[in-house]
DNA sequence: CTTAACGAGCGGTGATGGCC
DNA sequence: GGCCATCACCGCTCGTTAAG
């Protein structure tokens, strides 16, 4: 299914594109980026009983490689995704990054992860210096917090549609419990009064089974 | 997975010049 | 002289990448 598109289009541009790759596999359409009177690189089949299909071979230039590989930008984390990051650390430990970032981290690769890790742990470790500039590393645990905030967006995140909003019988100062899920495996609570807000991040096993499978219906719905 | 090198981007700070 | 804006330099932070 494709907005705009009709049966015919699709179809239509599938033949086109056969009749493309048919050609370009032929031959007949040279491959944008490489001549093949002056590539040093080589397209070979390979077939062995540990690998079947093309090898390149040859040498990488070293004039070539910035235009060819150009270095990604990064993308700086968010307070969220070190949040989770710090959950999936409690979690599974130090060096498990495949499972912190399959099930905390959802956003990041497990590469990823363990880079930041070791800027995170990094900066544990020169901790006490001062004349530091503030860095996302400063947070180091994720507990209940309070704050008087009453901005728009913390309203418009705890009314989302994929929030659970309950009644709480915790105290006169919050009236409304909100829960909305946080990543794959955590949740995050927020508690409003009159001139009180409170928020948390929890792991799911917090939870009891039946409202663990309430916030798992709910992240289900949020992906869809 | 760990470690270290690398590079981009940002912020702090001092120098400089214009204005009052 | 005091204040402010602008600029350049430098150090720091942090994401990417390659080697082990």
């Amino acid at each position: 299914m494709i907005p705009g598109k009709s049966v015919v289009d699709v179809i239509r541009q599938y033949k086109e594109l056969e009749v493309d790759v048919c050609n370009i596999e032929a031959g007949l359409i040279p491959v944008p980026g490489y001549s093949t009177a002056t590539s040093p690189f080589t397209l070979d089949w390979v077939n062995t009983p540990s690998y079947d299909g093309f090898k390149v071979s040859g040498k990488r230039s070293s004039s070539v490689r910035p235009h060819e590989h150009e270095r990604k930008k990064g993308v700086p984390w968010t307070e969220e995704e070190h949040k989770l990051f710090l959950l999936g650390l409690k979690k599974y430990g130090k060096g498990d990054w495949r499972n912190i970032s399959r099930n905390f981290v959802i956003t990041r690769t497990p590469t990823q992860v363990a880079s930041h890790a070791q800027k995170y742990f990094i900066r544990q470790l020169s901790g006490g210096k001062d004349k530091r500039r503030a860095s996302i590393h400063d947070i180091t645990t994720v507990n209940l917090t309070e704050t008087t905030t009453t901005s728009s967006e913390d309203t418009n995140r705890s009314t989302s549609p994929h929030a659970l909003s309950v009644a709480t019988t915790l105290s006169p100062a919050h009236e409304r419990v909100f829960m909305t899920p946080y990543g794959a495996n955590s949740f995050e609570v927020k508690m409003q009064g009159q001139n009180l807000h409170k928020s948390a991040l929890y792991e799911s096993s917090y939870l009891g089974p039946q409202t663990q499978n309430m916030v798992f219906q709910m992240q289900q719905s949020s992906q869809h």
